[in-house]
Parts: structure tokens; sequence; C-alpha cells
DNA sequence: GGTGCTAGCAAT
DNA sequence: TTGCTAGCACCG
């Protein structure tokens, strides 16, 4: 048996990046298993944190006394060895701390809380119990919540020794239990019972009846029992008392779908389908590590080619696991996969309750669930025996983590697929210029759906020119050929959709006189005005401030609001359509949990004809009775400074005209833009997305950008502008000496938005085709960040970031 | 991330 | 000389 415990402890640091080793105590000896969860004592004092077993042995190549383990906190381990070897592997590739990476792997609920309080030793005077121990003792110890004079007052009793600190740390994992009913005698016993208390007691006859027909060795659940023997509990209670059954607490899953779903059969596929399945099977079939991507106009049935490969891999007797946005995790989707798969299908999401977010791990842990259906993070579900993955709108941003580790879960899906030995499946309608142009260069097999599986033609567009529209009939977010289009569709009872750019676009409060505009104390931006709370809002930090009357800097009255929300869209909608019904969809109004779904369920049973909403809008909706689309502003993100703003742009527009006419109707699109002549329109306007491959690709070779070359980027943030600058040109310097000269370092530059939060940003971008120095450079600068960490200055490392800005 | 050690300094 | 604070290495 192992004597010694190798463990990551939770203190993300660099000096504690590699395991430390801790004596296993005899009587946790069969108990300590790699892939657990356990306390351990960490530091000089007496605290206990949490860490992870990541290995078992008897020598250590560490020569000082050894502390015990102080808990197991798992009976089975929660990581197996394909997770920790990812764990490792993510660690190393997006420069984030190990013990981070298992963290962001794990459900919600198995991350312990370490908790701290104080209590006194000795009997304390009144008025040391007055001022220290207002509500008694022991008393949390949260140095951030406390201010500074109990801190230090604290601390000297400490130092006095009249008080100690006591460490604690919560397991919040906790599986909801029911009370469970077992019969405690035999059949013929039970009935025997039966017989005797028949006349007497009728309802406990009915009870023992049902008992006497249960299998003996299995437990059900006492509600069930009750239901079905149709007795009350009490009648249960007092069966329990004679010695008849007895009662045990029985696990359950918490389960987040409550309506049924109606099974379906698979469709039959038109020739393309056909030939995606048939590569697709081949490679699961032939356990190779393929990657495909299933490059599909929307409509086209993408997503029945998924299903019939799922099905594959499952009759292999293999698992799968699909990945799509959060956004697009609606229950429309998540419907289509139950109805094929039902009781297999596990779905993981931020719109679970933690506790449901845990069983469904569980459920995938334990093998139940052998389909796996989540955003983001599911990447990591524990499924074993892989024999699909897939990701859907494999180009949506909302896949790369924007904090640490900064991870694109496309990657991880690649990682997995190549350990699973199975394929791996990118889909989309306007993949990401880096998929595409591997799918060039063979290193996936590209397959392409090019008809709508149900024939409809694609959607006529028309681009609408609203310089044109601002000289002829003045200042309007609404176009006289989107009016036009709008008011047919009223009068023929068919629905709207309108998506208003919200990207690098908002209403703001600006003063006609000077031009002063309204911006954040914290932050580098201006306010947003939002209606519904009456107050002006700040999107990256919250900050919330009442409408100023009057200009603060000139004290003119003249102080209006200038850009277009999706309020204000709405009210000036309502007052040019007064008997059009209109949802509205927006960060606002869907803020609340559930209200995500009910605004698209009363969409789809035709409550309302007008959908108006911001990007969230343009996916996977699947409403057939829309017939036209208006974006109303379709070039606020092209002017940002980011070079992928083009790509965006594309993407968006061909995703919310794919929203129009997916059924008998056919459908119409109108785009307002001020470019009208821009690539990324005209090309959208004609959905040509192998053109827009094409030229953007030229865009960015001559740009020297990805996927041309690869990218990091490094930002410096800090309270101080001159301190995050300094160490910006600090980080620079050993850049510019540890990397060869072929490497492109751009910066240092403040960021777009220089000032959030109350800190100032600094970023530089590293662009790159081949740097076997990089690795070792940037492990240099992240060392070196240690210590002025300490004083808020902090360095962060992205590589392929998605923002450029 | 938290801690006790140490150096440096001011109050006594 | 003592008391306190800031900076810092270290935690197994």
């Amino acid at each position: 048996m192992a004597q010694i415990g190798q463990i990551l402890v939770d203190v993300p640091t660099m000096q504690t990046n590699d395991p430390y080793s801790y004596a296993i105590p005899a009587e946790l000896e069969h108990q300590v298993q790699v892939g657990m969860r356990v306390i351990v004592p960490f530091g000089r004092g007496h605290r206990l944190v949490s860490g992870v077993v990541v290995g078992l042995n008897d020598v250590t190549n560490f020569d000082g006394k050894l502390k015990p383990i102080e808990t197991v906190l798992d009976l089975v381990p929660v990581l197996n060895t394909e997770l920790r070897q990812l764990a490792d592997w993510l660690a190393n590739t997006t420069y984030a701390f190990r013990i981070t990476c298992i963290q962001t792997m794990l459900p919600n609920l198995l991350k312990t809380q370490p908790k701290r309080q104080v209590q006194p030793t000795t009997t304390l005077t009144p008025e040391e119990m007055a001022t220290y121990f207002p509500e008694g003792a022991p008393r949390d110890f949260d140095a951030t919540k406390l201010d500074d004079a109990t801190v230090a007052g604290l601390l000297k009793l400490q130092r006095a020794g009249k008080v100690e600190v006591v460490y604690e740390v919560k397991d919040k994992a906790a599986a909801k239990t029911t009370t469970g009913i077992t019969p405690a005698l035999t059949p013929a016993k039970l009935q025997e019972i039966a017989g005797e208390v028949a006349k007497r007691a009728p309802k406990q006859a009915e009870l023992l009846a049902y008992l006497a027909q249960m299998p003996a060795d299995k437990v059900v659940a006492q509600a069930t029992v009750a239901k079905k023997a149709g007795v009350t509990p009490a009648v249960i209670g007092t069966a329990a008392d004679k010695g008849w059954l007895t009662k045990s607490t029985l696990e359950v899953y918490r389960d987040p779908f409550h309506q049924p779903v109606t099974p379906t059969q698979p469709l039959k596929l038109n020739p393309e389908q056909q030939v995606a399945v048939d590569r697709i099977t081949q490679a699961i079939d032939g356990q190779k590590t393929e990657n495909f991507l299933v490059e599909g106009v929307t409509g086209s049935g993408k997503t029945e080619v998924y299903l019939q490969s799922i099905a594959q891999a499952l009759q292999q007797g293999r698992t799968a696991l699909m990945l799509v946005p959060e956004i697009a995790l609606t229950p429309q989707m998540v419907n289509r996969v139950k109805a094929r798969f039902g009781q297999r299908v596990a779905v993981l999401h931020s719109g679970l309750s933690k506790g449901e977010q845990y069983d469904e791990w569980r459920r995938i842990d334990r093998g139940e669930a052998t389909v796996v259906v989540g955003a983001r993070s599911a990447v990591f579900a524990p499924v074993e025996n892989l024999g699909i993955i897939i990701m859907d709108e494999e180009h949506e941003s909302s896949y790369k983590q924007d904090e640490n580790p900064r991870y694109h879960a496309r990657d991880v899906a690649l990682w997995r697929g190549q350990y699973h030995h199975c394929p791996v499946v990118l889909g989309s309608a306007t993949p990401s210029l880096e998929t595409r142009a591997r799918a060039a260069k063979g290193l996936y097999t590209r397959l392409v759906l090019s008809k709508r599986a149900k024939a409809q033609p694609m959607p006529t567009v028309h681009i609408v020119d609203m310089r044109e529209q601002l000289k002829q009939q003045g200042d309007s977010d609404f176009s006289e050929p989107l009016m036009t289009a709008i008011q047919e569709r009223l009068d023929r009872h068919e629905q709207i959709v309108l998506m208003l750019n919200r990207r690098g676009y908002s209403s703001f409060v600006m003063c006609r006189d000077c031009g002063f505009v309204l911006k954040c104390p914290n932050c580098d931006i201006s306010l947003t005005l939002h209606m519904d709370t009456h107050s002006m809002k700040c999107h990256y930090c919250g900050h919330e401030e009442a409408i100023p009357h009057v200009c603060p800097n000139c004290h003119s009255k003249k102080i209006r609001y200038y850009g277009t929300g999706t309020q204000k869209v709405q009210q000036a909608l309502e007052k040019l359509l007064p008997t059009a019904r209109i949802l509205r969809m927006d960060v606002d109004s869907t803020r609340r949990k559930g209200a995500h779904e009910r605004i698209l369920r009363q969409f789809g049973e035709h409550k309302a004809d007008i959908l108006l909403g911001t990007q969230m809008i343009a996916k996977g909706l699947d409403f057939p009775n829309v017939t036209l689309v208006g974006v109303l502003n379709a070039d606020t993100a092209l002017g940002l400074p980011d070079f992928r703003a083009s790509e965006r742009t594309f993407q968006l527009l061909t995703q919310v005209s794919g929203r129009a006419g997916r059924a008998t109707k056919p459908g119409e699109v109108y785009i307002q833009t001020f470019n009208p002549d821009h690539y990324a329109i005209q090309l959208a306007q004609s959905q040509d997305y192998e053109r827009f491959f094409v030229t953007e690709m030229h865009m960015r070779h001559q740009g020297s950008y990805p996927p041309y070359y690869f990218a990091v980027q490094l930002t410096a943030s800090h309270e101080e502008e001159a301190v995050a600058a300094k160490a910006m040109y600090q980080i620079v310097d050993a850049l510019k000496q540890g990397l060869s000269k072929d490497a492109i370092v751009l910066g240092p530059t403040p960021k777009a938005i220089a000032r959030v939060k109350r800190k100032y940003y600094y970023q530089v971008v590293i662009k790159y085709k081949r740097e076997p120095q990089l690795r070792p450079v940037l492990e240099q600068i992240r060392q070196a960040a240690q210590v002025p960490a300490r004083h808020g200055l902090s360095v962060t490392i992205d590589s392929e970031p998605m923002n450029f800005m």
C-alpha cells in the first residue's frame, strides 16, 4: 500500500503548480486513490486546504517531514486518467495553473469552499467581546470583508494567544436523497400478515400485498410505494414500526426535464447527408482519429447528420459528446436529441441549477448517460469510451473561455478525439477561417451540404443603402423598403425577426451644446441608457447612476440620447406600427431564468408578430412562419479594431438570414447598412461563403494575421496606468530578447477600452509562425509576474485570443 | 492564498 | 529597548 500521496493543492500559484507529498495515515490507506479530492494541512499555520491526489508512491525526493492527509472527500475518484492528462495538457497550452484547470473540469458542487473562523481561547474582557465578537463566537474571519481595524485587533489578540484561527473546508457536493423502502420479511410472511390484518386495517393489508410482490433486493422510493399501493406515508411509517419493511436513504437525480418528449425516428437523408454520415461512421467503425468539417448551409440538415452519426457510435457500444453554443442550447435543440436518444442523454449547461448540473455529471460519470449535450465546459464531461465528438456552430466565439484557463473547446475536443481514437466533427454554415483553412490543408475531411434538406429556396437578400435613406427621409432606424416589407407580412399574418446589432453600439447620453458624453467613473467607456430601470449603466462593471437632465459639464439642458438600443427601437416601432405585437429579446429582457425560453415559446405560438432582438436571435431558431428578417444596422461591428470584424459580420448576417423562410413559404432578408460596398456585406447578400473565405484569407495574408500566423496576447492591468504600462514595456523587452527575429511583436498599446473596473489595461500581441522559444519565454514572464501580483498587477497570457481589442 | 520571519524604523 | 509594519520566501 502506498505511503505517500502526491497532492496538487488548491492554491493557484507558480510554486504550487507541482504536486506536494503528503503522508497517508494508516486509516486512510485503503481509501486514498488517484483522482480523489482530499483535505490537507498547508502552510506554516494549521491552515487546511483542499487538493487532488495525482499520484501514489512509497518514496519522495522531498526530504523534510511529511504532513498527513487530513480527510478524503470522495468515495470514488472524480478524475479519471484521461481527465488528469487532459488537465496537464491544458495547463501547458493555456499557461494556467494545473489546479485551476482541474477546477474548471469539475462541476461547481465539487469545488470546495475554505472557511476561516476565529474563536477565543480564554475568557475575553467584556469590551473585547463586544468589539470583536458582537454576534458571539466563533465568528467568520475573512480579511477581505472586514475593516482594517477589526483585522488588526484580531491579529493582535491572536499574537497574545487570546484567540485562535480555525479552518474548515466545506464540501458542497450533496446528492439529493429521498426515503427508500425495502420489504423486511419474505413475501409469504407478508401475505400471511396481510390476511390477519385485512379486516381491521385494510390500508395496511394493501401495503403488505404490494410489498409481497416487490423484488426483495430492490429499493423503491417511498413516494412511489405510497402511490402504487394507494396508501399514505403514515401507513408506511406504521409498517416500518411493526418491522414489515425497512426505510433507507435513497439517492435520486434532480430531473431537469419536466416535459416528456415524443420519440423520433431517423429521417431519410439526401445524397449529400448520406455521404457525410457514411464517411463519419466509417471513422467511428474504424476507431480512427479523423476530424471532419461539415460545412452546411442553414437548413441543410446538419443536425440529422449529427444524430445519425451518434446513433452509429452508440450501436458500437460507444458514447457521444455533442457541443453547442450556450445560446443555441434552447429546448428546441435539446429536445431533438432527447427525442432520438431518450434517457441516455445528459445535458450540461448554465441554465441548470448547480445541483442539477452535479446530478447530470454523476449520471455521465457512472456511465448511465451515454450521450452528452452541452455548452463549452461540457467538453470536459467524464464520458468514457467516446465514439464521436461533435461541435456544432464551430465558429462561435463562446467556445473560447475568456478567463483562466483560456482554452478553446475545439482544441480540447480534438485532444479527446485523439485520446479515444474517434472522429471529431466540426459543423458550421460559416466555419471559422482557421478551421476552413485547416480543411483546405487536408487536416480535416471536408463534407459539404450545399442543399437545404427540404429543398426550400434560399432567402432573397436585399441590401438597403442607409446613406441614401438618410438623404431621402432623414434620420430613422427603419428604411422605407424595410417598412413596406414589414407591413406586407403583417397583412399576411406572417412573422418578422428584426435584429439590432449591438456589438460596438449602444445608446448613450450626449450634450448637444458642448458634446459632453456621460462616462463610467470606473471604466473608460460611455454609460448606456436603460429605459426599463430609468438609469445609466456601465456594461463592463455594472456601475449605475441616474439619467442626467442637465449637462454636468456646461449645465446646458440640451442633453439628449444618441444611438439605438433595443428598447428605443421598440418604442419607435410601436409608434410606427401601433397594431403590431412586438416581443423584445435582449440581455435585459432575458436576465431572469427561463425568460429566454418563454419569449421564444410565445413567438413560436404566434403570440407576437415581430421578434426584436440582439445577436442572440440569430442562432438556432426555427420558426416556420417567419418570412422576413431585417437587420437594422449591419455594419456597427465592421468599424471595430479587430481583425475578425469582417468575419464576425459575415457570419452574423449569414446566420440571421437563415432564419427567414425555413418552411414552405419563401423568405426575404433586408440588410440596412452604411457600407453597402463592403465585401463582408456583399458576400453575405449572395450567401457565398467560399468567396468570402478566399477574400478574407487574402486580407489575413496581407496583414499577417491568423490563420497565417499564430497569435498570443499578453495583458497587464493595474489601478495605476503607469504601473501597467511599465510592466508591459518590461515584458516586451523580455520578448524581444527571447524570441527570434521573425516574431512580430505589436505594442505595447493601451486596450481599446483602456480602463475597466478601475484598472488600466495594456496589451501586446505576438504574431509568429514557428517560435520554439515562445513557451520558455512566456513561462519566464509568468514566473516574473508572481511577485508584483501581490501589489495588484495582473498579467494574463491568452494564446489564440478571440478579441484582439 | 495565507503565514510567520526579518529588516527597518519610530515611539518609548 | 520594544512595538509595529511592510516585504518576502515558503508551504510537503
